[in-house]
DNA sequence: ATTACATTTGCAACATTGATGCAAATATAT
DNA sequence: ATATATTTGCATCAATGTTGCAAATGTAAT
């Protein structure tokens, strides 16, 4: 069961239609927030290790999904919002890791931060911040 | 030639002053930006790499490096402030990366991020900017 | 529908990085 | 000077990122 929704996001990077392609998606567009690898993977069932690397790494390139960093260690991947351009990824927001649950969730500020380095052109920000999220703050 | 002050360093950490921790030191000492493990490892000469990995590790661990994350890929490494502290590394710095020349800089932000979810209990923040820095603006 | 062509997949092979166990070497305190 | 805990160097391994290439597949043109 093809989502229609699915395929046209795919044609609209020109990217072609496989099973494969469609399956990845599936498995981003059942999680609300970012999800490692090992996660893609274990709801994949049986593929290939390399396609999947592929698959990711061309997602990311024309702006299907972003990239997370959790710490210095792992990755987490999300489908991009709408207003997420294939060349430059412009996050306006920001990434929460609770660090009870390991959820990531995507947040909206309010303000991002304010550097007083006029010399310097600053021309984009990637911000995360770690907590504990509503589920867990007992 | 040892640098009284890198002993002490290493003493205050409960760290066993040795001369290939001391030969790391010098290399980040002799670097007012963050720098890669390749340039470690290039200015270090022969050295073993499982070491150096150690050192390295062992050096965050007591907050006396902090790492950097670069885009996806890569990490860089500098040398805490005095105010860093051993158990956690609370940055009130911001990072920034020059896409011309590559180098990374710390500078110290005016604001931090605010977020508008008052539900969530946020601890701590990473912030990473891009853009171009003063040398290179041409 | 069939064909032609460019894209995508799957496999082999390899590079890089992160990590652990252990014996030898070394720093520190007594 | 010696005892002891730390550190180093080596072997080894796991996980991840990457490329080349032939076979398979999607897409567009006929």
């Amino acid at each position: 069961m093809l989502h229609l929704g699915m395929k046209n996001l795919l044609k609209s990077k020109k990217l072609r239609v496989t099973s494969f392609r469609t399956d990845v998606l599936n498995v981003f567009q059942s999680h609300e927030n970012a999800i490692d690898m090992g996660m893609v993977e274990k709801e994949l069932g049986e593929h290939d290790r390399i396609t999947l690397y592929r698959t990711i790494k061309k997602f990311i390139d024309v702006g299907i999904l972003h990239e997370i960093l959790i710490n210095g260690e792992s990755k987490k991947y999300a489908l991009c919002s709408h207003s997420c351009e294939s060349e430059a990824h412009h996050h306006d927001h920001i990434h929460f890791l609770c660090t009870d649950c390991n959820e990531t969730y995507c947040l909206e500020p309010q303000q991002m931060p304010v550097i007083n380095h006029p010399s310097f052109q600053i021309d984009s920000f990637e911000v995360q911040a770690k907590g504990i999220c509503d589920n867990c703050k007992s």
